[in-house]
DNA sequence: TCTAATACCTAAATCTCTTAGGTAATAAGA
DNA sequence: TCTTATTACCTAAGAGATTTAGGTATTAGA
């Protein structure tokens, strides 16, 4: 697990670009997506997750569908094109900001 | 400017990283070297700066020395030898924050 | 002489996240 | 069949880092 404090900021980024290069996806799945393109070290908390996805929404980046398996619910959410924007608009600022510090702290993150 | 939330997390990073670079230094001139590094875009605030020095001199990773110039007093900043351990678990931290992070985004970083 | 820059500092408020709780269905194993 | 782990949603209190906003004072420049 990486130091949480240097994912603080970060959450929105991964949610809107996961959900951009995967689609239509539920809360649960989300964590699990991430978990493994992280290697098991980016491991989402549901306190942090859920608000974050209702914000989205509440915020117009977000759509959700709710289906029923067997009597288990899952909300899945999807991109608005405002939120495909955002994706594009956070995902350039993250890489912008990786190269800034890249040049700060004199190393290579490539 | 880059999305201050971003930063949240990396402030003890490159203040250990820029001394460990520069040597000796006090606060205000850190702030000043961050922004010249980083093209203008990492405006640290002396609000999370000085406490951070403060705390990191506490825990023994930082030492100081007081020098005036005419009448106006500067703190400099050294590393100790814990401090040097520090900085290199840091930025060693942080770099493989960015590699998992280029994984979840799928972008390259370098 | 007035403002900007240099130089230090603290404290309240803010924001994001963790921790810790709650509910409930399903799967798997003993 | 009973118990536990996993799936799946959620909220709220507390913690921690930073911003905002304030304070003091010297020096340089217009």
């Amino acid at each position: 697990m990486h130091s949480p404090e240097l994912l603080k900021g970060t959450l929105q980024t991964i949610v809107l670009k996961v959900l951009k290069d995967h689609g239509r996806m539920y809360g649960y799945e989300i964590t699990q997506r991430v978990k493994e393109l992280s290697g098991e070290t980016i491991l989402l908390t549901e306190g942090a997750l859920y608000p974050a996805l209702h914000k989205l929404e509440a915020e117009g980046m977000l759509t959700t569908e709710t289906e029923t398996i067997g009597k288990r619910v899952r909300k899945y959410y999807s991109l608005t094109p405002q939120g495909r924007s955002l994706v594009k608009e956070r995902v350039q600022e993250f890489v912008g900001f990786i190269k800034t510090m890249g040049n700060v702290l004199q190393v290579n993150v490539g």
